[in-house]
DNA sequence: AATGAATGAGACTTCATTCAT
DNA sequence: CATGAATGAAGTCTCATTCAT
């Protein structure tokens, strides 16, 4: 009756409408001025319902992460595969990067903000799989670089992080009301990115 | 006295003191994270003192923003008012932010995560001031486009929302005892910048 | 247990508890001079109950403010809606209020002394309700001015206000251990204010 | 300067200053409600020169109280002093009370209501003195008793009782852009004090 | 006569979490 | 599965007063 008086339909199970929640919040004011009574109050269940299914406050973040870490990992792993020449490969996974990010803005938001507030062990498993995330993203510039397609002359972990820098900072600055579309924003994103490679 | 006996021997001025407690502080645990009750400890003051200075936590914050604005922005004029030619000038402007950025790496990672955390007024005074400042970068940019030096099919506001995403991102990984130093970092990007806009 | 441990009987549930408290505390000291840690000590509960059932220390305070207004009103609508000739009625009416003041001593005390500290909003609220309690009070005189039973040469307006600071002001003064009763008081008083409006 | 930029010249000497700016907060907000920076702000001074002057803050209201007290006791004196019939006496000294107080309503309004924040010691002799004063007027109101002027059975504390009531509650509604003048209002309440003792 | 930096105690409030039901 | 009352620790901020200068 909460969610009801709220606005808001009660759709699907609760642990997902708590995630979902939580997600919405955290994306908006961050992890640390987010109340659980906040979060639960918008999902109209008690807090009770939330210590059932989730261990703490920080178990809900530590969900959005494993959520977006699959969906991205499952997402680069397609393109890495494929069977393209590596620039279009990596142009590909780039504005595919982007386009999800902004798809998916208020996790992306949560994603490149909050790692500081898991707790230790989780951090350094979230890390830890964002690391090899990277890996597999920095493989591909590296093949180029071998392969001579690809400028040799900057380390390829720095262009990762150049990258990536930029990805992390979208949710600053970009907006669904502003003049650019996701995939415009990725298509140029992806030519900076493909141009700063050119040997 | 009451420092010397923490064993914290007294430098400067209790609100210098306290600004650079805090700077220390908020750019290791965040904003939120660091308890007022640890800035004083750490400036071997009381509450009452920091409150005599400042009206409020986060009015210490906007100090310290204060301070990076000030100083970017007052290297960023002497770039852009140089006679060299385009390149040159964008290319010393980027890699002195990074340089300069991790110089300052306590007031960068401050600087570069907590603008949320300051209250509605302030915050909108320090984008505005950083507003500014980025397009001055960007008219660098632009100049560069309109000569003919840099290639025109991106918008220079992405061009300078993709570099600056670096350099925010860069507290992240970054490592005074890492492999790199800061200028080489600064080196490597102001190079992806760069060919990122070669014609 | 808390309470059992302090040798406080726990009588009735919590916000009563507190509610009882404070009044008691309010009417003692002064708003002000309270502190909740001194209010939920007494009740044998935390801070942490006390925000759970109140929302601030002046929701505590506009709690009793809805008490008395409730329980006036109340009273006054029985006067006020008898048959018999006006002159009864408001004698009636002044030794109600009167009588009922003292049997609420403390609840009383706090009412004419706290309005200042009740929040804008819900001052507001309580000087409306208040208002049109004292309106009601004054239809009494003005019907017996109309009516030739009392002289209407002083504002009925005028006639309530000058009863009514002898009300709020018996605070000061009564005591119940004192030579005279609430009931005499109330006689007395009621005498001053029929004798006051004799043609 | 404060004060000048305040808009207030500073005049007359610093305890005077102290003092009517303290009148002026304390009866707009409270005692409590006042913090001490604000007044000598206010005054155009700092705190070491209030603390020059005055022990405390609450010596500060004491100081209000003296005030006020000398006043309305030689004032009475007056009245009591005159040769004219009881009942012109006590009519005189009625309106003069309500005029006077509305003439300084916010040392009135402080006098009224503040009572409970003197020191012990201050508080028992400042109710001393104002049973002194009550005491007088009831010898008034006594006089006209035993000469038959008046009627005798109200006892003579409660028709004082009464009376100041009334005026303690003028600074709850009484307004200088009201429709009533101090002088109307002190006729107004002198005659229902006087039509109140008609034999 | 006056300054104003500094104190230190205490104020109100928030909140993640627990637990009896 | 779920409730929601209650905890208790910690948080930010206020303020009368003192004291070296």
């Amino acid at each position: 009756m909460a969610a009801r008086a709220l606005g808001v339909e009660p759709l699907g199970p609760v642990p997902e409408r708590l995630v979902s929640v939580a997600t919405k919040l955290f994306a908006e004011k961050g992890f640390d001025r987010v109340a659980v009574q906040e979060i639960v109050d918008l999902a109209g269940v008690t807090k009770g319902a939330m210590y059932h299914y989730f261990g703490s406050k920080d178990d809900l973040l530590h969900e959005i992460y494993g959520r977006v870490l699959r969906m991205q990992t499952e997402r680069l792993e397609r393109f890495v595969a494929s069977a393209a020449p590596v620039a279009d490969r990596l142009r590909a996974a780039a504005v595919d990067v982007i386009v999800t990010s902004i798809a998916n803005f208020d996790e992306a938001k949560v994603f490149y903000r909050s790692m500081d507030h898991l707790r230790p062990d989780k951090q350094r498993e979230v890390r830890a799989e964002r690391r090899r995330y990277h890996e597999r993203f920095r493989a591909l510039v590296e093949e180029g670089q071998r392969t001579g397609v690809f400028r040799a002359d900057t380390p390829a972990d720095l262009v990762v992080a150049y990258f990536f820098g930029s990805v992390h900072h979208l949710g600053t600055w970009y907006s669904d009301s502003g003049p650019l579309s996701a995939e415009q924003v990725g298509d140029h994103f992806a030519d900076l990115l493909l141009a700063s490679l050119r040997p």
